[in-house]
DNA sequence: TTTGCATATGATAATGATTCTTATAATTAC
DNA sequence: GTAATTATAAGAATCATTATCATATGCAAA
C-alpha cells in the first residue's frame, strides 16, 4: 500500500481511528491498510451499496495501492463478522454496506440506479408469520423492489 | 436432436402438443425442436425451480441432442415471452419455472434446497403503498425467505 | 413436395464477476 | 527486535452466462 502519511492513523484522538481499529480487533482481524481503507472509505458519508469495484476503483483514485482481490476478500471477512451487508442487486455485481444494526429492504430505479431503504413492521412480521406456517424458521430474506423513481428522466417510457 | 418417435408431436389430439404449440406461435417463436422439449419439460410435474443446467442434463439424459447454450438462450427468449419466470436464489444459477400466471414469491431451505412457493395480499399491497410514499412505480419485485425447513435433516443447527 | 432463405442450433470462445494460488510483505507475539 | 503468523497483490483459475459462427432447420412460396 502507499507510503503517504495517514492522518487518521497517526492522530491519537481521532474519531475514525479508534473505531475502525475497534471493529476490527472486535471481528477478530487484524488491523491492516486495506482494511483500514475500505472500512474508512464505507463509514464516509453516502458511500452506502458500493460494487467490490466501486470501492476498489474509490481507493486507487485515491493514490492507494490495493488489488481487486483483496477487496473482494476484505469484504467478505467484513461480512463474516457481520461489519457489512451484502445485496445481490439485479445485474452483476453485488453491493456492500456498512451493518449499522438496524434492518432494512431496498427499493431500486432501474432507471438511475437510485436506491431508497426502507423497513416495513407489517412486511417483517408477516414474513414471520408465513414461515412459520409453512414450518420454516427463517435466518434472512431479501426484499427488493424494482421500478421508475420519481426523477424527471426516469418518469418517461 | 433425436430422431426417436415423438408420441405427442405426431397425435393429432395431444393435449401438449397444442398447447406448446401454440405458446410458441402466440409468443412469435418458431415451433422448434429444443424449444418444445424445454417447454414439455417445464410443463412436465414437479419440474419448477429449475437451472438451465437442470434442464440441459434432463434433457441430454433423455437422450435428446441440445446444447447448454441453446438452453441459455431459449429461456431467455421464454422470458421475454412471458412464458416463463427467472429468479436469482443465492448460489449461483439461476432457476426457472413457467410463468402460470399467479404471482408468487419464495422461501427456501439452505440446507436441503426445498423451495416453497406463497403469496401474501398483505406484504403486495404493503409493497405497493411503500413505493406510493416513496414516489416510486414498481415493475416488479423478488422476496425470498431463507431459512431450514422443518425436514428432520435440516432441523440439526 | 421442393426450394429459398431467414432463423435457430451446437460447439466453442469470450466475458464478467468472483475466488484461488503463491510468492512477498506486513502484523503480532515473544 | 526477531520469529511466527497472517495478509497482501497479481495474476491464474473458476463459474455462470453470453457471443460468435459455420451448419442445420423451419416455414412459406412456388
Ligand atoms: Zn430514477
Ligand atoms: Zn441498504
Ligand atoms: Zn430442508
Ligand atoms: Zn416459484
Amino acid at each position: 500500500m502507499g507510503a503517504e502519511i495517514l492522518p487518521h492513523l497517526t492522530t491519537k484522538n481521532s474519531r475514525s481511528f479508534s473505531l475502525e481499529t475497534a471493529d476490527l480487533k472486535k471481528a477478530g482481524l487484524k488491523v491492516t491498510l486495506p482494511r483500514m481503507k475500505i472500512l474508512e472509505f464505507l463509514e464516509a458519508g453516502q458511500h452506502r451499496h458500493q460494487t467490490a469495484e466501486d470501492i476498489y476503483r474509490a481507493l486507487l483514485d485515491a493514490g492507494e495501492e490495493i488489488g481487486l482481490a483483496t477487496v473482494y476478500r476484505v469484504l467478505t471477512q467484513f461480512e463474516a463478522a457481520g461489519l457489512v451487508n451484502r445485496h445481490h442487486f439485479e445485474g452483476g455485481q453485488a453491493v456492500f454496506e456498512l451493518n449499522q444494526g438496524g434492518h432494512h429492504d431496498h427499493m431500486v430505479c432501474i432507471k438511475c440506479g437510485r436506491v431508497v431503504e426502507f423497513m416495513d413492521q407489517v412486511i417483517e412480521d408477516r414474513q414471520k408469520q408465513i414461515a412459520r406456517d409453512n414450518g420454516f424458521e427463517i435466518t434472512e430474506h431479501s426484499l427488493i423492489l424494482y421500478g421508475h423513481c420519481n426523477s424527471p428522466e426516469c418518469q418517461e417510457s
